[in-house]
DNA sequence: AACTCGGGGGA
DNA sequence: TCCCCAGAGTT
């Protein structure tokens, strides 16, 4: 096992002897078993943990609160209750079930995965952890939680939860957002996790971190399990613990929004099935703010009544749009790969994401 | 190792 | 505003 600077960490017990971090780690296995079967949140897909529903629900909570899956969760389950509804759903239906949730490539790896699935697992997840790890959208963290909760495997599933909670209680100050730290957090908990109920161990970990050892504010170290074990909290440590590099500027881009009208209908196109907002659809636009004289001669037409629009932003991680738009009432079809459809085609069949919402809101 | 990829809720 | 969230894939 790797031995960074800081598994060197000792503080003195009241007995005069000390716990290294390892020992500080087995000893809360108990702890965390304890309160977690009393203190547990009852979640849609704790219910009944088979592994179709834990692998769904792991996806959805990737860099997302449990309060935000939630509503997509039954819904989905629903609309898709099987891998091979998933493996044979169409990628416009299923990105409309995910429409709000983000980060869209997950769903497409969804259905990636459980074609692969179909074609050579008979259907079924497969129940290693290195196994399920080579699936598209299944990474070290999803992997141990599929393998610990519906497999009832001992392996760690390390995500931002519990890199702060072990984090905090050992007294580490690296930087959690490093790759190196997360693996060496691994193999450490791999090591010393209890065999019995890793399910519950990986989840008590994670629900510490998710309602007790909290990232904004304040912990609440009064009700935490591991209150005396914890080196943050007795040096008051919390607000520094865990130490996470700063990261870079977002970057800005400018768009002009258009809302084109023909006959009652509106015009949308499917964006690129890369990058940002993958093959979701949007409403046209142009790069740049555009001033509204050159609005026809872009889109390659002579008649059309052009009334401007206000401006929007939309933040996302790491681009903002800075948004104006124009309303153009059509006479004449223009060029380009456009789908002419009715406002309520637009909400209900296809999936334009919150970005445009300030321009899709003024569609009557 | 650095970058990309969403959206929302709370301080 | 800024931060973070049951991270993973690509470059």
């Amino acid at each position: 096992m790797n031995h960074s600077l800081y598994d060197k960490l000792q503080v003195l017990e009241p007995a005069g002897q000390v716990m290294d971090r390892e020992e500080r780690l087995r000893a809360a296995g108990r702890p965390l078993l304890n309160w977690y079967h009393e203190h547990r949140r009852i979640l849609p897909w704790r219910e009944r943990p088979e592994p179709y529903r834990v692998w769904i629900s792991e996806i959805m909570l990737q860099q997302t609160r449990v309060e935000a899956v939630k509503p997509y969760f039954d819904r989905f389950m629903e609309a898709l209750p099987g891998v091979t509804d998933l493996a044979e759903v169409t990628e416009d239906r299923l990105l409309k079930l995910w429409e709000g949730l983000g980060y869209y490539s997950r769903a497409r790896n969804l259905k990636k995965a459980a074609e692969l699935l179909v074609e050579k697992y008979g259907g079924q997840l497969p129940s290693s952890y290195e196994e399920l790890k080579t699936l598209p959208g299944i990474g070290s963290y999803t992997a141990g939680a599929i393998a610990s909760i519906a497999f009832r495997l001992p392996v760690p599933a390390v995500d931002g939860n519990v890199l702060r909670v072990i984090s905090r209680m050992t007294g580490s100050m690296e930087d959690i957002t490093k790759q190196s730290v997360k693996k060496a957090m691994e193999e450490l908990i791999k090591e010393v996790m209890p065999k019995e109920d890793p399910g519950s161990y990986n989840q008590a970990l994670i629900e510490v971190g998710a309602i007790v050892c909290v990232p904004n504010g304040t912990p609440l170290c009064g009700s935490c399990p591991l209150f005396s074990l914890c080196i943050a909290r007795e040096k008051e440590l919390t607000g520094v613990i865990p130490v996470k590099a700063p990261k870079k500027a977002r970057r800005i881009e400018y768009r002009t929004i258009l809302i084109l009208i023909k006959d009652g209908r509106v015009a949308i196109r499917k964006r690129d099935s890369k990058g940002l907002l993958a093959s979701l659809y949007e409403l046209p636009g142009l790069d740049g703010l555009v001033p509204r004289e050159l609005i026809k001669k872009t889109l390659g037409i002579n008649e059309g009544r052009i009334t401007p629009l206000p401006e929007a932003k939309h933040i996302f991680s790491h681009v903002e749009w800075h948004m104006t738009g124009f309303r153009v009432e059509l006479t004449e079809i223009p060029e380009g790969d456009y789908l002419w459809v009715t406002p309520e085609e637009m909400n209900k069949t296809y999936s334009l994401p919150g970005a445009f919402k300030a321009y899709t809101k003024l569609i009557r």
